[in-house]
DNA sequence: AGGTCGACCTGGCAGC
DNA sequence: TGCTGCCAGGTCGACC
């Protein structure tokens, strides 16, 4: 899905735009995307009022006046536009008090909704390490974390029980930045390391939301229009290109099934 | 127990 | 044009 910046700027364009307001209508266009019954599910939501929209790693999380949450994991390929024009990919409408839209599209259906009274009933929240900008994200829990596996720090930036939010963008512009091979193993990580890790994934994921995330090719904030990360990164998708630094080809790998881009020059 | 690998879906694009 | 295969910001669960 998109990552962290991607949903913090989804929750942010919602916080601006459709807080308070009450949901009218719920229009089910394919129910695929949702996670419980959807008669259940418009019972719950509807002429419920939105009271606060808060973001969990890649889940949103609004929160409605019956105490329960609209919890949206947007995944892949969802979006969540305020006003938009609907398309072949609307799953879902909601009808405001405010006279607004909001809507639910989805290319692949990966994404999911559902309304729940306690959010600890989905696993991803009982399981999902801290928030990378959270005081728990510090070098201790990092080095303590590190020193017990055996598998590269690519894939341990984008397992969501060692840090939230993370995903294979950002996992990739880190490392990077940081000068660190995705392939090194994360216990011989050195301890003078795990600082610029650290400090890096803060300053990366700072600076994507700072430009409203990065748009491949679905994702767009709440507002319909495309992020501007895009400018910003230096290996995801460049495979073959000449390293913004030492003008080497940036090579792509498999890890874990997925791609990994980095710089064999600059990343030891 | 830790780690890897399909499955879930749709669609764009490169290559033939 | 049209086919085939590959690839895609994620996550879970089955399987080694």
């Amino acid at each position: 899905m998109p990552e962290l910046p991607e949903v913090e700027t989804i929750r942010r364009d919602l916080a601006n735009g459709i807080l308070n307001s009450t949901i009218k209508k719920i229009t089910i266009i394919d129910g695929r995307v949702l996670r419980q019954d959807a008669a259940d599910f418009m019972r719950r939501l509807k002429g419920r009022t939105i009271v606060a929209i808060k973001r969990r790693g890649k889940a949103l999380i609004l929160e409605l006046d019956s105490n329960e949450c609209l919890v949206v994991a947007v995944m892949m390929t969802g979006q969540l536009v305020v006003d938009g024009q609907a398309n072949a990919h609307t799953r879902l409408k909601f009808d405001l008090s405010t006279g607004q839209t909001l809507l639910y599209n989805d290319q692949r259906v990966f994404g999911q909704l559902r309304v729940v009274s306690d959010i600890q009933a989905i696993k991803y929240f009982r399981i999902i390490g801290p928030e990378p900008f959270d005081h728990a994200f510090d070098a201790a829990y990092m080095a303590g974390y590190l020193k017990k596996t055996k598998r590269p720090i690519k894939n341990i930036l984008l397992d969501h029980t060692f840090v939230a939010g993370i995903g294979n963008i950002y996992a990739c512009e880190i490392l990077f930045r940081s000068g660190i091979s995705p392939k090194r193993i994360g216990d011989k990580i050195k301890r003078n390391e795990i600082p610029i890790i650290r400090q890096q994934t803060i300053d990366v994921l700072n600076e994507a939301i700072r430009l409203r995330g990065s748009s491949m090719r679905n994702y767009v904030g709440g507002d319909g229009k495309k992020g501007q990360f895009n400018k910003r990164i230096e290996v995801y998708a460049r495979e073959g290109n000449a390293c913004v630094v030492c003008t080497a080809p940036v090579v792509r790998i498999i890890q874990a099934g997925r791609s990994t881009f980095y710089c064999m020059k600059c990343q030891h």
